[in-house]
DNA sequence: CGACCTATACTTAGGCT
DNA sequence: AAGCCTAAGTATAGGTC
């Protein structure tokens, strides 16, 4: 970001992608740690790389299973509880989203979100793998991602 | 940071840690994702905090742990490949750190690090359920961290 | 709350060693 | 590769609405 802007993308070159993520794995491990010690956070992350023989693990191994273990059994407990509330919530989220899209796309002269371009979208976004979990969020996801690449103006995939 | 440094501490007061966290939230999910997407990483992060109903899961619920299943699996791995060779480079690492805790303690002025302060920071640092796995690079760990205190001037807990 | 603002702290691309 | 430097892009504390 300093002297150049870079482009939301695949850095290409192996070389400039690799030294960016040496730094950027210190400042993304930085920012774990402060986030996890002014705000008091559970939390946990895993980095693979092709440029570390290990996986970065924060904040360590044991600790990181720990929190993951409770991920795993959170499905089980939800659907125990109110999913209505869940979703009441989700479609409230989604509405909100929506006249934002609205403001951007106008601030953007962005005439209109095609289909062709929510599928593009879709495309990145959906890994084959999603747990069911994730597809309540999916149109919230996608739209958000829609509004980030407006605000930031960056070379939409489709465009 | 802006307009007032904060103290690398928990923020006692409930309301201005909330608030932080939705911020920090916000940044630390961005930069997960640029790092994600410029470096062609795998990554999963889970934040567990009493601000949101449910944790955080990046990129997705589905991805996280496909990705966190692999970690669970890697001590294994190991075991039956080269120990050898991981722990001639955590020596090395080890090494390295050395000097430059030398380095950082002459321009802090700080004459000696204590057995006392390596225990200071390491119980902040061991927890209870932690992993083998990790315990070879505690020391590693630790003094990174004292480094790391020393480097930001930030208020040891011994001092 | 959450969105927006602004000044300041922080991060980092590119260059050099 | 790893460290340091600097300029310029980002993030965010504190504040307002």
């Amino acid at each position: 970001m300093p002297r150049n802007k870079v482009k939301f993308a695949l850095i290409e070159n192996e070389n400039d992608r690799k030294l960016s993520y040496k730094k950027r794995e210190k400042g993304f491990l930085t920012k774990a740690e402060e986030l996890r010690t002014l705000c008091d956070v559970e939390m946990a992350a895993i980095l693979y790389s092709p440029f570390n023989n290990e996986p970065k693990v924060f904040p360590n191994h044991g600790a990181a299973i720990t929190t993951f273990e409770k991920l795993v059994e959170l499905p089980t407990l939800k659907k125990s509880k109110n999913m209505v509330t869940s979703d009441e919530f989700t479609k409230k989220r989604i509405e909100k989203l929506n006249d934002k899209l609205l403001k951007v796309r106008k601030k953007n002269k962005v005439k209109e979100v095609t289909n062709e371009m929510y599928e593009m979208l879709k495309c990145k976004e959906i890994s084959i793998d999603m747990h069911p979990y994730d597809l309540n969020d999916l149109s919230y996801v996608i739209k958000q991602k829609l509004i980030q690449c407006l605000q930031q103006q960056r070379i939409l995939p489709f465009l």
